[in-house]
DNA sequence: CAATCAATTACCCTTTTGGGTGATATTTTA
DNA sequence: TAAAATATCACCCAAAAGGGTAATTGATTG
């Protein structure tokens, strides 16, 4: 059985020579090729293709916005993502929105076969630079870990059930404490961590600013 | 100049297989095997190998908290973890330690020598595995995303705002509106969420939980 | 051994939140 | 066009959060 591939592509030359390149693949067969989003959205759920590749930035639709709701509709099929310009946000949305891999254009056409085959396979085939963005998401967290690493093992417990959601009261339940007892400990959190209210100080426990 | 590669690996088969293969690379030499994590940390600095191999459980220390020490004191030096098992919560860990890639175990030779070179050219190499993990992680958050879909433009803007930290009376000067009218968003915002405090809705916002 | 740190409790006070009700103007939708 | 949703403002009230000071105990450390 032969990999169906679906191009939803809107520079024309581009979306022909990877329509060429799939069909010169003995496993592979370009079912579809779109030259915009609108008739992606109604004609690709129809095809079922094993995989599609999709253009970040359509004229009529975002990509991203396809992929998230033909992903809904569509187990069984996967979406790569192709694009010419890396946006670290434009990263992101497109994983979270369900697709399965992300190639900067300019790839050459033996690593996007590649890609092809390796997301049908359940991988996760990212570019090289992209792949980098991933792991630097992850080290960014860093900084914070090491202002974290001021509190001490009660506080760490504290902060870890206010960023949870529970109020003063619950946690003072859940420790066996009177509520002042955490009050004092979580003034101390703020002033270890230079915050002055929850939201600050869950935003560094979580990793984010 | 050829590529410098120290390796901390408990399992001397394992360690001696590793240096075998570099060494017979042209471009590569294995400059130091390390069989537990306490020598490596006190001898690695010095050495400052461009790559370091190193496995995630040793008897005595943890490779994550290897890394995450040594990464500060050797910007230069990239490090590759590899370990036999991939748990979830590990492969993060150590990402956000300063790990710039991750193997598995049992992934052949050639792909390790590889993986080295991409991780001294600054990519993030991952095993097929570990990438879809990465992935997965992203896409655990649509489910919120969908949630949000409920709320109105001005209720995710005031969300967003809500989510950075700031207060109510701040919000409300930033849109120039009355204290009043963001009590009455943030309200439709808990009751479309579900949620009855800042923090669960923030936590939604996001897609933590 | 003295000093520091950690954890605990108490009491004071103000600000911030969250929930309720009600009203108005505008826009969207059925 | 009538109904529903949205954005706006107001007032009331209670609960929660945050900041200050002070004191006790136990553990750790110089």
């Amino acid at each position: 059985m032969k990999i169906t591939v679906a191009i939803v592509e809107d520079d024309k030359n581009y979306n022909h020579a990877l329509k060429k390149i799939i069909d010169f693949q003995e496993d592979m067969e370009c079912v579809a090729q779109f030259y915009n989003g609108k008739n992606a959205l109604q004609e690709l759920e129809a095809l079922e293709p094993d995989v599609v590749l999709m253009d970040i930035q359509l004229q009529d639709l975002s990509g991203i916005d396809l992929v998230f709701q033909l992903t809904e509709t569509m187990p069984n099929t996967t979406f790569v993502m192709c694009t010419s310009f890396e946006d670290d946000e434009k990263i992101f949305s497109a994983l979270r929105a369900g697709a399965s891999g992300y190639l900067v254009k300019g790839e050459p056409m033996d690593k996007i076969i590649q890609a092809i085959q390796e997301a049908h396979n359940g991988g996760a085939p990212m570019s090289f630079t992209i792949a980098k963005r991933v792991l630097q998401h992850f080290q960014e967290s860093k900084v914070q870990i090491q202002s974290l690493a001021l509190l001490t093992v009660t506080e760490k417990e504290v902060l870890e059930l206010l960023a949870q959601g529970l109020l003063y009261k619950e946690i003072a339940d859940k420790k066996c404490v009177t509520i002042d007892t955490i009050k004092k400990h979580i003034g101390n959190i703020y002033k270890k961590l230079q915050v002055s209210n929850k939201i600050e100080a869950i935003n560094k426990f979580n990793n984010k600013n």
